[in-house]
RNA sequence: GGAGAGGUGACCGAGUGGUCGAAGGUGCAUGACUGGAAAUCAUGUGUACCCGUAAGGGUACCGCGGGUUCGAAUCCCGCCCACUCCGCCA
């Protein structure tokens, strides 16, 4: 969330840097700022009437005590014009309240000055690769025919249990994914300094409105109700599945005043993510690329602003070590201001190479959010022991998609006799170095 | 599912319808004491918003929303949340 103040100071400034990202996140801009000057003229107006009324009562208090009675009824009855018109405005003034906010969570973070200019996708700059990009003297083939054939991957009784954009794993393919997590739960945690946390898979509106999902992608979000009795409101006890570890691993520290000597706070959390893609319908129908359905490891910073740009970095380079160690090809695309997600002010893609298609695919997202998100989550920090708080800057980052490596690993480890040559950083976790047509799914 | 007791500041915890932003404590900060520290003593310590260049002034907030009242942390109603015991359950 924008702050509103700011919105109102320079108005001008705010509504370019957001026309970076579009022409309608610019324009939701100026009901934000009607409503926000409105409210601040209603509040200044209440105020001084508020007052007015305490000023009163202060010497009611005393003529209560005092034998004068008559005087006591007649003022009485003169004040109660003043508490009903009081009463009026501060109904106003929350209607008015509300409004700024709903607004104000509707419009996308503002992209930092450093993001490059851009229209779409296309405009995305890729800021370098990694490792090599494998050579086949053979058509390599898509991971799902790879893994069908293994025998590993099975799509049709997964639809059977839960329909469409599911995937049952089978043997060494559903030891592979546990393998993944657990290679990247222990690189975060062992060497790059992360706390390990398992949070819950089911969380409140509140933690998505915090982290940006909601109000604007309720349509994405899988949403589960409680059995009611006939009558009650359906609603109560409504929870949702989580689209990502983002969600409760940012809102842990919702309504909280970090402590500025413990910053930055590292988390690490593997947790499956349920995501109903609306509007996806007929895109990457085929294979594990796009499920409703994933598992992800993510890692999630809280951090002073100042160091913000340098633990966005940080973190981006955290998310690289595992396709280094796993020896995968890929790139390093930095997001342009039309492209970056809602909340994000600047976006990293980590893009792993699928030689089946011939292009680089999302495999991890590393966003530097500002304090967008720490506003709507109101997490803070003291920077000094009795300074003022300060709204902390949040930073998150896939590190790395579960689902889309094991894709890449059976892409680029692909050989012609249709087996699967393991990264050689997964043998310890699997027992086993190579996945064999005809033994891989038992 | 049954029964019960609650939601107050960074934290714990008191609170009679008016002088309560709220006792007391912890923590924290500053000062005194000390060779230094601990202990002790003194003082100060909420958040947000509005006006103001500033100094400063004002308003709101005692889970949330409504009601009663000239006036509500305190009384009434609804909702939400978390806790305890029993039962059931992995």
């Amino acid at each position: 969330m924008l702050d509103a103040r700011q919105v109102l100071t320079d108005l001008e400034g705010v509504r370019a840097a957001l026309g970076r990202r579009s022409a309608e996140a610019a324009r939701s801009l100026d009901a934000v700022a009607e409503a926000a000057e409105a409210r601040r003229r209603l509040v200044g107006e209440t105020e001084r009437l508020q007052a007015e009324r305490n000023q009163a009562n202060q010497e009611m208090s005393a003529l209560a005590r005092s034998p004068d009675r008559a005087a006591f009824e007649a003022r009485r009855e003169a004040l109660k014009g003043l508490s009903e018109r009081v009463k009026v405005l501060e109904t106003e003034l929350a209607e008015l309240e509300a409004r700024v906010e709903g607004l104000l969570l509707a419009v996308p973070n503002v992209p930092h000055e450093s993001v490059p200019a851009g229209h779409g996708e296309e405009d995305n700059v890729v800021v370098r690769t990694g490792g090599e990009r494998p050579a086949f003297d053979f058509e390599p083939a898509a991971h799902f025919d790879v893994g069908v054939r293994l025998g590993i991957l099975d799509f049709e009784r997964a639809a059977k249990l839960s329909g469409a954009r599911f995937t049952v794993l089978w043997g060494l393919g559903a030891r592979l994914e546990r393998a993944l997590v657990s290679f990247m739960l222990d690189l975060h945690v062992r060497e790059h300094g992360y706390t390990e946390v398992y949070p819950p898979f089911l969380v409140r509106a509140e933690a998505l409105r915090g982290t940006g999902q909601l109000p604007k992608f309720e349509a994405d979000l899988f949403k589960t109700h409680r059995h009611v009795e006939p009558g009650a409101d359906p609603e109560s006890g409504a929870l949702y599945l989580v689209p990502t570890a983002e969600v409760p691993v940012t809102n842990l520290h919702a309504d909280e005043i970090l402590d500025g000597a413990a910053l930055p706070l590292a988390y690490a959390a593997y947790t499956p993510c349920f995501r109903s893609e609306a509007g996806a319908h007929g895109r990457d129908v085929r294979g594990l690329i796009r499920q409703h359905q994933f598992d992800k490891v993510e890692i999630v910073r809280f951090v002073s602003p100042e160091h913000g740009a340098a633990e966005l970095e940080r973190l981006t380079a955290h998310a690289e070590a595992v396709l280094q160690r796993l020896g995968l090809h890929y790139r390093v695309s930095e997001l342009c201001a039309a492209d970056l997600g809602g909340s994000s002010q600047k976006t990293y893609d980590l893009e792993v190479w699928l030689p089946s298609q011939g292009v680089y695919r999302e495999i991890s997202s590393c966003s530097w959010f500002g304090d967008y998100q720490a506003r709507r989550a109101a997490i803070r920090y003291r920077p000094e022991p009795k300074a003022k708080p300060r709204l902390v800057h949040t930073l998150n980052g896939s590190g790395l998609a579960v689902g889309r490596t094991l894709v890449a690993i059976l892409e680029q480890c692909q050989r012609a006799d249709g087996s699967v040559e393991l990264p050689a950083a997964l043998h310890p976790y699997m027992g086993v170095e190579r996945l064999v047509p005809g033994a891989a799914g038992r």
